[in-house]
DNA sequence: GGATTGTCGAATGTCTACAACTTTTCGTCG
DNA sequence: CGACGAAAAGTTGTAGACATTCGACAATCC
């Protein structure tokens, strides 16, 4: 048989897929924001969808916990309070080091050159003042990370997390981080992958972690 | 007005929570069997529900990764291979390594005492030869171990991680552990937390979960 | 005979409509 | 002004119908 590899299989997601993921990007770039209900008539209008899919789809943000719902009342997207952001950190730093446990007993140059593609897109995001691209490149540069452990688990939880994390960091636009000590962290993690030096890597991430949480609590375990 | 704090507001779950419950509860315990499908006609049926709230419970599930949905076909309950058993149990082991370490910096004594109690009804169960009670406990220990950390998300994540470990049991019912050792291996874990010995509760953590995974792959790391 | 094509039954995916129940709102009365 | 209670609005659950799609079997063609 003619093997054509330009085809690829017909994807087709059923709307429930669909949905969950129109509504988890809504959440994450802001557009429904903490707190706010997700109505079942006005969104199922909106999407031009009947209930069923919809309530579908909220089921699964229930199960992630993006949304919590109260019976009766409706479902509503996650507020996040500090000790919130303080739990997805600290999750999202053992998750990650278990990632990084991973890569370095598969092909560490490998994920090294994957996520300098990343990074190198951060530092162009950074050199423009491209905030919202910083961010983008950011959650790639972590996303990448996670996929490349080749754990599923792992990726499916990371997912989560991810989509928390930009709840984070929407919510509060207006501080913002140093990009110059973001490429930079990240770049340290990159050599400290190279050189296989566990202890380094786990200690750099434990450490650009902790930034992330000051950077959005308001750093107040920073004495001088 | 007099507060009887006895008197709890009642709780009536949606269905799609109960639903769920169930399902999970059929599919630990072996009753839907991995590969099995979830036909929504006999199985709304069985539960005496309709399809709208049984699909919901369905993407729950799949949600969680405890079922795959094959588009036009159905749901199914996932099939776990000996990949998915050493992921569920790295998975597990980053876990519970940083429930222990939230659990260090709270009250290591508490929380000892209460696994203390777990691993009572653990040590009983192994001296009866009753096996179910002692993979009941076993669960229970660890449930506790990671629900006294107060972190939601550990807690989340595990939930499922637990749910896939007992699929894993129950499909191999004929190959039994040491009680012997499983009572003395939480003995240990139970007696570093008191010491608040943070490296060697993550080495006996590690231990334990390496041995759970050779338990059930059939220990091909033993050497003799 | 073997492979392709067409057809059919069954299950899923989706929609509309309706009934039941809760919460909320709002007007009224004391 | 607050309490009571009915109406309104929203969610939750059910039922039925139809479209879509898949797997299997039968018919067809070389």
């Amino acid at each position: 048989m003619a093997e054509v590899k330009s085809l690829r299989p017909v994807k087709r997601e059923p709307a429930a897929i669909a949905i969950a993921s129109q509504l988890t990007q809504a959440i994450m770039d802001g557009s429904l924001p903490p707190g706010h209900q997700l109505g079942e008539a006005d969104l199922a209008a909106q999407l031009g969808v009947s209930r069923g899919p919809l309530r579908e789809a909220m089921q699964r943000l229930v199960q992630q916990g993006i949304a919590v719902s109260e019976p009766h009342r409706g479902v509503f997207v996650t507020k996040l309070d500090e000790e919130d952001v303080r739990d997805i950190y600290f999750t999202r730093s053992a998750m990650e080091a278990a990632a990084c446990r991973l890569v370095l007993r598969q092909d560490p140059q490998r994920t090294a050159d994957r996520l300098a593609k990343a990074h190198r897109a951060m530092a162009t995001a950074a050199r423009r003042g491209n905030m919202t691209g910083l961010s983008a490149a950011d959650m790639e540069w972590h996303q990448t990370l996670v996929a490349e452990s080749g754990s599923r688990r792992l990726a499916r939880i990371a997912e989560t997390l991810f989509v928390e994390t930009r709840m984070c960091l929407s919510a509060l636009t207006h501080r913002h981080p140093d990009p110059q000590a973001m490429v930079e962290e990240h770049a340290a993690l990159i050599e400290a992958l190279r050189a296989a030096d566990e202890p380094r890597l786990l200690t750099l991430l434990e450490a650009h972690m902790r930034d992330g949480v000051e950077r959005l609590t308001g750093r107040e375990g920073s004495p001088e």
